[in-house]
DNA sequence: CGCCTTGTTGAAAACACTCAACTAGAGTGG
DNA sequence: CCACTCTAGTTGAGTGTTTTCAACAAGGCG
């Protein structure tokens, strides 16, 4: 079946940025020029396959990666050959903006799914911090709200399996959203149940048998590359998710 | 006995920003009239005693907190009067420079020991980051060393409770390093047991049972609002503990 | 077809939590 | 001065959650 990130397929330079430009007007306002910057930002598309390693870890990059299809990770790698997903992305996301001022990061970026990514480099991220200044401060905040969504992930830390299960499908209906990839009554959600269990500290195996918990209880049904939400507000509640961390209200208006 | 916060005292404007400018120059090179405008910036001085509230989630502010002395938490109340700590602040630190973006906190910022923070104005940051671009740049970097930290903290989530109260400790005592205030073998933690489950996502019984076993083995002894680690590299080792994470490589150098 | 990945389930073991009791010390007020 | 209370730390026993190890089913793909 199609993934989330198949159903849009962008055609020219500023559909690739399209869905940027709505995760950032969800936050304030831009300029026509503002959206002109960004569309000339690209330099290239590149498309991976599930699995691939965009960028590793402690290496330099010279671009910032603003994921157009599909799923990526930030994730890190531990001893025994498991690994922890830090982070999670979809389409509309700066994904290594953070990089423009690290430079080296302490992460590596995975594909999750088939990825289709636009680099935008750092030398033309630089000027347009030079001479776009709000510009800048939308970008800035994009790597703020990146923060606060980990945060959202360390309140997790204490919560059962279920909840936390519950808790990520809710952020990721509301995220896919925003970028207009999520239905009235679900998501397309490429992950398999070990990816699950690398985002919220679980084995695959718990995993599995939480994820029926969630299904027999009715709030929420993942099979088939689909988390599908019966009732959105209960899943809400049970997760005790509030969206607010997301920072969706565009003030200037 | 005496905090660690209180082992320095500022007596002058220029000492409040002492430990921020340490901090800042562990990444990158300050010029003086950047070093001036930081010391001209700060509003006014306020003492809070432990467990005080400085900032309530989702209020307005207008100005960002400059740690000074002592510790501070960023927290989320959770059902049943639980807490999880997201973030814990150590001298020198810019706890809500974020702010300056989000304007309504996510979170709680609570003192942790008898803390005295320095008021930054959101305008005068403003300002600062249209006049000096490269002081800008690096309060940019500020947030996102800030989100590193966050992902760290995730990535203690796949952790056994020895473990991530091990890692915990390499990460404060590498931090103190950086303002000066820790010991070759240690460092003053004015945290109880309680505080440090709700960091780790553990209970205050369990953290006492954790506590002990790293004290039989020999990796850490906390004790009396003292942390004191006979062997760093052991404990380092013992956490699976990287310190690339909080950037601390002046790259102009 | 065989091989691989993904999902599923069972049973036992390890881990962390709850409830409960008790110690030590600091601070309070009679 | 002592009794009282409060907080912080400590330990034991029993319970619940999550992991580990193992086995097997279903589907995709060479």
């Amino acid at each position: 079946m199609a993934t989330g990130a198949r159903i849009r397929t962008a055609t020219d330079d500023e559909t690739i940025v399209e869905m940027l430009i709505r995760a950032l007007e969800r936050r304030d306002s831009l300029s026509d020029r503002e959206r002109d910057a960004l569309i000339k930002a690209v330099a290239e598309i590149r498309i991976h396959p599930p699995g691939d390693t965009l960028i590793r870890a402690g290496v330099s990059a010279e671009f910032s990666t603003l994921l157009v299809d599909g799923m990526l990770g930030r994730v890190f790698y531990m001893s025994e050959g498991k690994r922890q997903i830090v982070a999670l992305h979809v389409p509309g996301d700066f994904v290594d903006l953070h990089s423009l001022l690290l430079k080296r990061l302490d992460h590596d970026v995975v594909a999750m799914s088939e990825v289709r990514v636009a680099l935008v480099p750092h030398a033309v991220l630089r000027k347009l911090t030079e001479t776009e200044p709000h510009l800048a401060r939308m970008l800035w905040l994009l790597t703020v709200i990146d923060a606060a969504i980990h945060r959202e992930w360390i309140g997790r830390l204490g919560h059962s399996a279920a909840v936390r299960i519950a808790h990520l499908l809710c952020e990721l209906q509301m995220r896919f959203a925003v970028v207009g990839l999520a239905m009235p009554d679900g998501f397309p959600i490429d992950l398999t149940q070990a990816d699950l269990g690398d985002m919220t500290g679980l084995t695959p195996v718990h995993v599995n048998r939480t994820l029926r918990k969630l299904r027999e209880a009715g709030l929420a049904i993942v099979r088939d590359g689909f988390a599908s939400i019966p009732d959105l507000r209960r899943l809400q509640e049970f997760a005790g998710f509030d969206p607010t961390y997301l920072y969706l209200e565009n003030r200037s208006r």
